[in-house]
DNA sequence: CTCTGAATTTCGTGC
DNA sequence: GCACGAAGTTCAGAG
């Protein structure tokens, strides 16, 4: 409050007050938030339309569009990107059209009544982390294979942190030097991930590598998937993600104190 | 506006304000959205945080929460189904806690600076639909073979509309008897495609099926897709979305006109 | 409950 | 740009 316009709401505003709070918005390129009884219509890679009621309409800085209703965590519309935005008033509605270009589709909210409109006048953004993804995982296992997954192997190129298309995870060695491959999820593995170590695994039979075994390294594992596994003479893992927690974060602090010990 | 209160709207509100507005909508189960400085941490199947920044809290009378951010399409963090929610002021600031039983999650959400809050008082939920989805492909080859693949099939088993886990979408004959398996993609086909289909032609051809042949139908293919397909000596038909569109408009109408021709 | 597959999936990354 | 694979995927249907 004392810092400034931090946000502009507009509630119940006339029918040319809402298009020029939304135009002023869109042009300057300021999120927006818009509540009333609306419908939508989408035209694209599918088709939809979305009746009267209450909704919600969230216009953000990048062009992003979300059209939620009353219920549910989807939205029942939406646009991750869009090339234009149009605001009119027609037909006593506020009408605000969102095209995107590739691929080629058209959102269209039209609104007859809006309940209010809020303006972020100064937006701040702030910064986001996620841990534990599968990456830190299967970085995990080529630090700390013993410890995850219960054998001494070795990672060569257990540097290369991005997937390429067409590989697995890791690729290595057991203690009697036999290739091995890992496929690592991060949750319960469904049958898709056997089929997809087992392709990785025939890959490399087919390059003319011998005894390879083929590991696949997850929390869980269903029925189908296990019957699948032993069928196609492929191993199981179970890793602990707690565990895998502890080992990058003790992990982290070795490298702090490195760090320290190198400053 | 002449209709009754249909929002609350509440501006900068103060701490215990808030507060109270928050927990009178969540107990009364109204929609809210809360605009504000505000940090999010989330602990379940992974675990993140945001930090302090502009959010977008949409709490949902059937208990999902969405926290958006400043861009994209995506929340940050949510919950698309909670089974408590708790409001609290902490240490000068609004605490909202979101928890799950099923998986074990919980969301935080903490808010330094209230910019607005909105209640949805007597909400209006509004109708919904989807139109050409892969399901309504799929009935259109059934119906019309010959229109969208460019040849007489025949599919005995064509009102099975839900696909079973293991099957394919379509199967028939071919105007020479032959076993014929369609599997439909709505977006253009990837390798997965090909090898679902694959599977399924197999397993029919393991089941002492003789001359089984697989189609996979949809807009267009990718080229290692098609490669793979042509290896494995299956067939592509490329469909055109809005044929199938206008056929199924029409076959609605006839349907419309029989109705009529009954009553 | 779990499993399976679709989604206007979106999103990132490699090519 | 396209393609492939992950996602706190979500979601719906079947067993």
């Amino acid at each position: 409050m004392g810092e400034g316009l931090r946000y502009t709401v507009v509630g119940s505003p006339r029918l040319d007050e809402a298009v020029e709070v939304l135009r002023r918005a869109v042009f300057s390129k300021k999120p927006l938030v818009l509540a009333g009884l609306c419908e939508a219509r989408y035209e694209g890679r599918a088709a939809s339309e979305a009746e009267a009621g209450d909704k919600l309409v969230i216009v953000k800085a990048d062009g992003s569009v979300i059209v939620h209703g009353l219920k549910g965590f989807k939205p029942l519309n939406w646009q991750p990107d869009t090339s234009y935005i149009g605001v009119e008033s027609v037909e006593g509605e506020v009408r605000m059209t969102f095209v995107r270009r590739r691929p080629r589709e058209v959102l269209e909210v039209r609104c007859r009544e809006v309940g209010f409109i809020a303006v972020f006048e100064s937006p701040v953004e702030g910064g986001y982390w996620m841990f534990l993804s599968e990456d830190e995982i299967r970085n995990a296992i080529a630090s700390f294979p013993r410890e995850v997954l219960g054998e001494d192997l070795v990672f060569p190129e257990k540097e290369r942190r991005l997937r390429e298309a067409g590989y697995a995870d890791l690729y290595g060695y057991d203690s009697e030097g036999r290739p091995v491959i890992v496929e690592v999820k991060r949750v319960k593995a469904g049958e898709e991930a056997v089929r997809q170590l087992l392709r990785y695994v025939e890959k490399a039979r087919n390059m003319g590598k011998r005894g390879v075994r083929g590991i696949l390294a997850a929390p869980d594992i269903s029925d189908a998937a296990r019957s699948l596994l032993e069928r196609s003479g492929l191993e199981f893992r179970r890793i602990d993600l707690k565990r895998v927690y502890g080992l990058l974060k003790s992990g982290r602090e070795r490298r702090t104190l490195e760090e320290f010990l190198e400053s």
